[in-house]
DNA sequence: GAACTTAATCACCACCCGGTGACAAAATGA
DNA sequence: TCATTTTGTCACCGGGTGGTGATTAAGTTC
């Protein structure tokens, strides 16, 4: 311990250490406030360092968005627990909703950059769409088997409606709170929006 | 023709004039660029006038987003022809569904104010949700006439679900032009939807 | 025509934003 | 020990924003 004590001391200093703060502070940030808040300026200030190292390190907000994109990759997969494989193709497609609302509600991160898509057709967004969208693609793919839907419906459709309905009751549940006079706030209102997305998609696939 | 000829330069100096100018400059620039753009200097650009008279006629942003609200009311009531009343709950939902979705799908300046509120808890906005909400449960009201549901579904959290998945898909397909892998540009996309949408609250309430 | 009210404009403020260049300090290597 | 590269900080610029007097110009009334 002649030299090279205080190992605290070494963190600072450390391009990879500081370039995760400033990724997980862009998180956070985007997280807690939106993605109004998420400029050069207070992204530096969260991850306590200056905005010149976001230019440096990521090449702007643009770059950082998109590895905020990255690590986007994976945010179903680790969420959801192991369905046990149901047997029709409607049961399937039933469990896979109400995981999907439920993860979706536990991510205000993936809730913050759906709406930014909803308001901002902007090139830079449209990376994070994809990145979204591609998740969600291959996290049905790996849990679908070998089943088939029913060859008389329109199954890329009705999992578009149901996931569209999902994913707007729980942007209004995190920010008003109801939708269509429905409350969204205790997890009996959840309750009472499971039941009856479970019964539409058995029904729709019936 | 002495003193008062010219009228169109009467049209200047009136103050009803100039605060219709600028309620309708506040619109239009919602519905062309979005929330974000929705400043006092941007709409006064627009309007044409100071923006000093913003605060004077209005009393800032928050009274004119208010006044905008006002206008909102009746945005269903007037697009919507007289629909056909149908014989059961069921299918007076399915007409009163996809007639919704032209509606919005007609309207930006109500998606722009949807989008909004996904994005912005502010108390600011909340004002214009409850108008939103407002007018749509008085339109549904409207057309109900007698019908009643059935006794033994959830109605209302049927109808906010179908609600929700036809609103997120107009704003989705008005930004990305897609949804989880679905095309919403062409009419032929959205006959596709309209298909399913039909078809789901039809089993819905079977 | 003069006094007064109202509509509209202008000039200005502090503040925050994104972006850039110059500079200090720590590590690295000879 | 000295030079070089890397990491980090600071100061500054132009421009846009929300917000507020002070001022000018057009109607209105007597």
């Amino acid at each position: 311990m002649t030299g090279k004590d205080t190992p605290k001391d070494v963190r600072s200093r450390n391009r990879g250490q500081t370039e995760t703060a400033i990724l997980e502070g862009a998180k956070a940030l985007l997280s807690e406030e939106g993605f109004q808040a998420l400029g050069v300026n207070a992204v530096a200030r969260r991850a306590g360092c200056d905005k010149q190292l976001i230019y440096r390190y990521f090449g702007g907000l643009d770059g950082l968005v998109e590895a905020i994109g990255g690590d986007l990759a994976s945010w179903l997969q680790d969420g959801v627990p192991p369905v046990a494989q149901p047997a029709t193709y409607a049961e399937l497609m039933e469990c896979m909703a109400l995981a999907f609302l439920d993860a979706l509600r536990a991510n205000p991160l993936v809730q913050k950059i759906a709406a930014w898509e909803l308001s901002e057709p902007s090139p830079l967004v449209v990376k994070l769409a994809e990145a979204r969208a591609g998740s969600l693609a291959r996290w049905i793919g790996a849990i679908r088997g070998d089943l088939l839907p029913p060859a008389n419906v329109d199954a890329p459709a009705i999992n578009a409606v149901v996931i569209a309905a999902i994913q707007h009751l729980v942007l209004s549940g995190a920010t008003t709170g109801m939708f269509a006079g429905v409350a969204l706030r205790e997890e009996a209102d959840w309750d009472r929006v499971r039941k009856v997305i479970a019964r539409m998609v058995r029904s729709a696939y019936a």
